[in-house]
DNA sequence: AACTATTTATAAGA
DNA sequence: TTCTTATAAATAGTT
């Protein structure tokens, strides 16, 4: 939204980069105040900077939402997109990852909506290693599908 | 942002409320994305509906994020050194990823056909989803990845 | 869900 | 860094 459109993509100059960060930390946080405003919604956002830097912003507050998210999630919400990662190996996967998503989502989004009757219910703790839950995910959406296709 | 400048309250109606949350929280997950891939940042946002239905976005998880702040980690002085490859357990991590997305690429055939097989039979649309599922298996996935590759 | 008229965010530049 | 400004992007009201 300026000048030029800009690529998404990691900005390589550490100048720049600085820069957009905090302009768009800004613009993000006060996206989240006009949210909260007009909707009556509760928010928090942590963001840590390239630097590893905190920063955060709460409607009413970070600490008692981040509680509220961790101990319970009742919904299921997650609403996460792609990223990046900084080191080789992860750039690679995650760029993997990422191409699955955009296909996951564009699927998504032809509108091939099942019922609940997949119960791979609330989820993987944060705790689990990734294997296990991974694949023990797998396995109840596998026996789920299974189930269904008994129908 | 539109067609006429809005004042910055509460709306009132109830469902003009619900379609402004609907359509600010998109914008608002869509610039963190955006943050979070231009700058490499990590950041995690938990916003509650007025209705108190919870929604996130996390890069590159929430949990580990709301975990970090409410912990207080003191913040890493400068970033990873770029990369640093660990060669036995990255190759590993690998070969299980791999494995993991045919396995997830396999349940997603199947449930491509079973969406199409169930259609004919019952029109059972709500909120669950087998690529919904298959999309939020593959996020915790790729934050839990990357959180290994990181250490 | 789509569609625009406008407002807002922001990339460059100063 | 802060301000300015041309442009891209978000979105309020509408269909």
């Amino acid at each position: 939204m300026g000048r030029r459109k800009i690529e998404m993509k990691m900005v390589k100059d550490n100048s720049s980069r600085q820069v957009t960060f905090s302009k768009r930390r800004t613009g993000l946080f006060k996206k989240a105040n006009e949210l909260a405003t007009l909707c009556g919604a509760e928010l928090a956002i942590v963001v840590f900077s390239p630097g590893g830097k905190p920063f955060s912003f709460g409607h009413p507050n970070v600490e008692s939402l981040a509680d509220r998210f961790l101990n319970q999630d009742p919904y299921p919400s997650d609403e996460n997109v792609a990223g990046s990662s900084k080191n080789g190996k992860g750039e690679k996967l995650n760029q993997q990852l990422t191409d699955l998503l955009k296909q996951l989502q564009a699927e998504k989004k032809k509108g091939v909506m099942l019922d609940k009757a997949i119960k791979v219910k609330s989820p993987l703790n944060r705790k689990t290693s990734i294997n296990e839950l991974s694949l023990n995910d797998l396995q109840k959406l596998k026996g789920s599908l299974e189930d269904l296709l008994r129908i």
